[in-house]
DNA sequence: TGAATGATTTACT
DNA sequence: GTAAATCATTCAA
């Protein structure tokens, strides 16, 4: 079932820890796209040193965040990649939650091919499917996720969460919908176990920092990078 | 109008 | 481990 405009509508921290395990979907003209979300970043408005909208800052690139809760937030950096995120809490709270790693479930030579990939996903080592899609940059070549996707609403576009159950029931105990990304036998948890560590590639932002807002899956191989430090929620 | 820079990825030593 | 690629956004002038 897709997520509503109440998931989005909490505090950054709390959609950020929630959203490991949910399932990132894309409707495309080449078929559906579905990849389960592993790893997240929380940036927290104005206070927050590390946030594009810290201090106040209100432009035309974060006005989005400025909007009301379930709008997509892309932004564009060195030169070459797009960033997806989620606008979180509520309106005038300028907040997101930055996807930053994804397993892939549905629409694996689409991903494939957006990616650039060699070979077809089915001859593909466990270590190059993580490479798809395991870093913020990756995730968004890999899904078709761009400049087109900016103030987009996660509630009523192609592009939306779903929380991976058919009717809202509770999944079959213990398994995700779909094969495993990586084809083991690995069985996924409803209740994914979460770790945290501090933000990545944001050393400029003091004490910020280093405050524990990145979330991951500690189960999964498709996380992004380090996993020094390991904090369980 | 121009210079600086980045919520990254990739290739190479 | 280091560095290059590459450009929208931002802010100063």
């Amino acid at each position: 079932m897709r997520l509503t405009r109440d998931f989005y509508a909490r505090p950054v921290l709390v959609v950020a820890r929630d959203c490991i395990g949910k399932v990132l979907v894309h409707e495309t003209p080449a078929g559906r796209l579905r990849g389960r979300i592993v790893e997240t970043e929380a940036y927290a408005g104005p206070e927050d040193r590390a946030a594009h909208s810290y201090g106040g800052r209100r432009t035309a690139r974060t006005e989005v965040m400025y909007g009301p809760p379930g709008h997509v937030y892309v932004f564009f950096v060195y030169g070459m990649h797009w960033n997806f995120n989620l606008v979180t809490g509520r309106a005038g709270e300028p907040q997101a939650v930055l996807v930053r790693a994804l397993e892939p479930l549905e629409g694996f030579a689409e991903i494939a091919r957006r990616r650039g990939a060699s070979k077809p996903w089915e001859r593909m080592s466990m270590r190059e499917r993580c490479a798809l899609t395991n870093g913020p940059g990756k995730l968004c070549q890999a899904f078709g996720i761009d400049r087109a996707a900016y103030g987009a609403d996660l509630e009523t576009g192609p592009l939306y969460l779903d929380d991976g159950t058919f009717d809202g029931s509770a999944l079959d105990a213990g398994a995700s919908q779909g094969t495993a990304a990586d084809g083991s036998a690995l069985t996924r948890r409803s209740k994914p176990r979460v770790s945290r560590s501090a933000r990545i590639g944001v050393d400029y932002a003091g004490e910020w920092a280093l405050k524990p807002y990145r979330f991951y899956d500690a189960e999964s191989a498709f996380v992004s990078v380090s996993r020094a430090t390991r904090d369980r929620v």
